[in-house]
DNA sequence: TCTCGCGAGATTGTTGACAATTTTGCCCGA
DNA sequence: TCGGGCAAAATTGTCAACAATCTCGCGAGA
């Protein structure tokens, strides 16, 4: 792999598909994406391939590359994954983690009852990502580490609508709260059910959607 | 993606590495595999590229691709995970399961039996993958199929020293019928358990692996 | 007017060549 | 004999051009 050049499109691109700069089932030109990232095509094409083996952009023959579309059924798949992986991050993260952890910690929920209270739904989903993100470092398990990175990314669009959720903030906080007391008190049991738990109403919350927007 | 071409020789390198004809570190030089799969160098990176994005290779800037080396370390954090995603896997495969399936499950442990009964180590552990595989298919669960897709073929070098314990089918064979038990009765929670318990067993296997020899 | 086919433009897939870097092998001095 | 360094060979990373394929619009015939 291109050492530095190249992780720097793939890194851009993958940036740009998840702030919804590419929708679902555009397509990304060759071309254009060489002259917005300045690189050449070669470049651009390696990145596209790479951004294809995780799942965010697929290619058809000919046809050139598109943004993955993630329907609410795999949204779901997914989130059922998550619970599993995210669950054994919790678990090992209340067995490892160490006083200023836990302070930063703490210092995250804070931050997000002051967006909740702000109503800076952004910001709420920006800080409930670098949560998960803290717990799954703590945990130091590389390989869900990196099978959570994969997953991430592919359900953003999805975890923005949920954001969009009247009163979803309101349920969402306080198992946040449960999870880092359980990681902080090192009950690492007490963790993965209070992740599980989130998770599952994650899960609930989009099975509710997709009950109102039947498809897609 | 390049639809045919590229994707039989991403399948023919990868069958390479898994059959242990590559060794771990092993450089995978470009154009040796232009030679011997008989395509150009674009093809043959393209699929080194794919196959790094897997985790079967690794690229480091300016020298190509390596097989990537998997300690015992890393396959154990691999079957934590894989622990988690077959035993959803496995409680679906519970739900879902039809009277064919039930059959050939049933097939495949009788198999299994007369395998190690010849001891035919080779054999009950290309049976084994298949079971595995079989209640993958059978849960229909796509998101944690590919991602155990990506994690089998990483510790199949493992797998085999671990066939090649003395004893270890005599362990792991009636994990495997209480596997089909619990599933051909439809009953997701036993079938979540007996998976699980299996691969702990593997785990443990591991460890004890690890210990006997300490490093890689 | 509508449909079918065809041709030009656009886009992708692939090739071969070239530059940059690493690796190998050899020579020389100690 | 051994080690350091230099030059040639090998290998990789990148590019520009070409061929294959698709897309879109236009015109002819019903």
């Amino acid at each position: 792999m291109p050492g530095d050049p190249r992780l720097a499109i793939v890194e851009a691109v993958r940036a740009a598909i998840v702030q919804g700069e590419y929708a679902p089932k555009q397509r990304l030109v060759e071309a254009d994406l060489c002259e917005r990232f300045g690189t050449s095509r070669f470049i651009a094409r390696s990145a596209l391939l790479e951004l294809s083996a995780q799942g965010l952009v697929e290619f058809q023959r000919n046809r050139g590359a598109r943004v993955r579309e993630i329907s609410i059924t795999e949204a779901i798949e997914i989130t059922e994954v998550r619970k599993l992986l995210e669950g054994l991050g919790a678990a090992r993260a209340a067995e490892r983690i160490t006083r200023p952890e836990i302070t930063s910690l703490r210092a995250l929920i804070k931050e997000m009852h002051t967006a909740v209270d702000r109503s800076e739904l952004l910001r709420y989903r920006d800080l409930n990502a670098s949560l998960h993100a803290a717990i799954r470092d703590i945990a130091a398990h590389e390989t869900s580490a990196r099978l959570l990175q994969q997953l991430r990314d592919q359900t953003v669009r999805h975890q923005f609508s949920l954001a969009l959720v009247p009163g979803r903030p309101a349920v969402s906080l306080p198992q946040h709260e449960a999870i880092v007391a359980a990681v902080a008190a090192r009950d690492p049991m007490a963790a993965e059910r209070a992740m599980r738990d989130h998770l599952q109403s994650v899960i609930e919350a989009f099975q509710a959607l997709s009950a109102l927007a039947p498809q897609h």
